[in-house]
DNA sequence: AATCGTCGCACATAGGCACA
DNA sequence: TGTGCCTATGTGCGACGATT
């Protein structure tokens, strides 16, 4: 083997009588020329050149991502430009091979192949039971949070404390990341057909917050147009479909934009929530038939606090969370 | 009548040799 | 490395007979 080829496939047989493969691979694959498949098959090179030839031509591999054309220093000394192919069109050839070698190959392939379904199965149960599990400890602090912090108006300090707490879990919602969505995805969402929320609805609302008594002079003083934008996104549509179909998902989307945009100069987590609030209740999702609220306060000042501290490739995750804990059932 | 095993035929596939 | 030619082997399928 020249040593411009990259990787290794030795098949041999051991004293017990088993078939061995031995692989080495240069950056997940190998690299064989014709004459090298037919050595490593028992079998002669014409016959590699037809099995490729009926590989490609049945379309069960495509030839320029499985072949390259490699300098190659041969016997002789001198350099050739050589095809070489891949461990994937290997493989493919063994399955076709009529030789002892290659029987024996396909004895070892089916018996990987197997192995890999039947335990990356059994570790892909395993991974998504304690993803599950993770992702209800998170709704569980959350909820929990609400209830050691219901009765006093979260402070500074405590706020912080309570980021740390999140922090922590945010870790594990990390492992969330590729997590089947199906299995998190937004359950028991309603029709989005109600109060629709526009920009001017939206600002004579921060106005009407302005003159509360906790906003200063800067509050809800735009520092651009992006909080047009941000009541324009959770209506979007694409194909004419739109973006976010239920009320609950777009007041988590309003919730995150209003936070992560920050379009005023003071007062942006506030504004958001109190939104939020304000959305959710004209969509007659604010409070359970009981009389309850869906989304308690220090539940939804954690989420803010988590929305702003959060990296954007966690959005999606985010707005999962928020919409799972508005129709959680208590 | 339904099912199963066997046989023969046609076609497909695989392999080797020779040569371009 | 590719291809044509030839041979060997494998496979699918229908026909047929034996068995249940």
């Amino acid at each position: 083997m020249s040593d411009k080829t990259p990787g290794k496939l030795v098949l041999y047989v051991d004293k017990e009588g088993k078939t061995r493969v031995e692989v080495q691979l240069d950056r997940d694959t190998l690299w064989l020329s014709q004459r090298q498949i037919a050595v490593l098959f028992g079998t002669k090179r014409p016959a590699i050149t037809k099995h490729l030839n009926n590989i490609f031509k049945s379309g069960e591999l495509k030839e320029n991502s499985v072949c390259s054309i490699l300098e190659h220093t041969a016997a002789d000394g001198k350099t050739y430009n050589t095809a070489f192919y891949n461990l994937d069109a290997v493989i493919s050839v063994g399955y076709r091979v009529n030789s002892r070698r290659a029987t024996q190959f396909r004895i070892w392939a089916t018996d990987i192949l197997r192995r890999h379904l039947v335990d990356g199965y059994t570790l892909n149960q395993k991974l998504l039971k304690a993803k599950e599990e993770k992702f209800l400890a998170f709704q569980r602090a959350i909820k929990l949070i609400e209830r050691v912090k219901a009765s006093k108006p979260l402070e500074y300090r405590e706020a912080m404390g309570l980021l740390d707490v999140i922090r922590d879990y945010s870790r594990a919602m990390g492992l969330l990341d590729d997590y089947d969505h199906g299995r998190v995805a937004v359950r028991g969402v309603s029709a989005g057909a109600g109060f629709r929320l526009t920009p001017e609805i939206a600002l004579k609302a921060v106005r009407q917050l302005k003159s509360g008594e906790h906003a200063g002079g800067l509050f809800g003083l735009e520092k651009d147009k992006s909080f047009q934008s941000s009541i324009e996104t959770i209506y979007q549509t694409f194909s004419g479909k739109e973006l976010y179909p239920s009320a609950e998902e777009k007041a988590a989307h309003l919730l995150y934009f209003i936070v992560k945009n920050h379009s005023f100069v003071d007062g942006n987590k506030r504004i958001a929530a109190a939104l939020f609030l304000w959305f959710m209740e004209k969509n007659r999702l604010l409070y359970r038939a009981d009389g309850t609220k869906r989304l308690a306060d220090n539940a939804l000042v954690a989420l803010t606090l988590m929305i702003a501290e959060s990296a954007p490739q966690d959005m999606g995750l985010i707005v999962r969370l928020v919409v799972n804990l508005i129709n959680k059932e208590n």
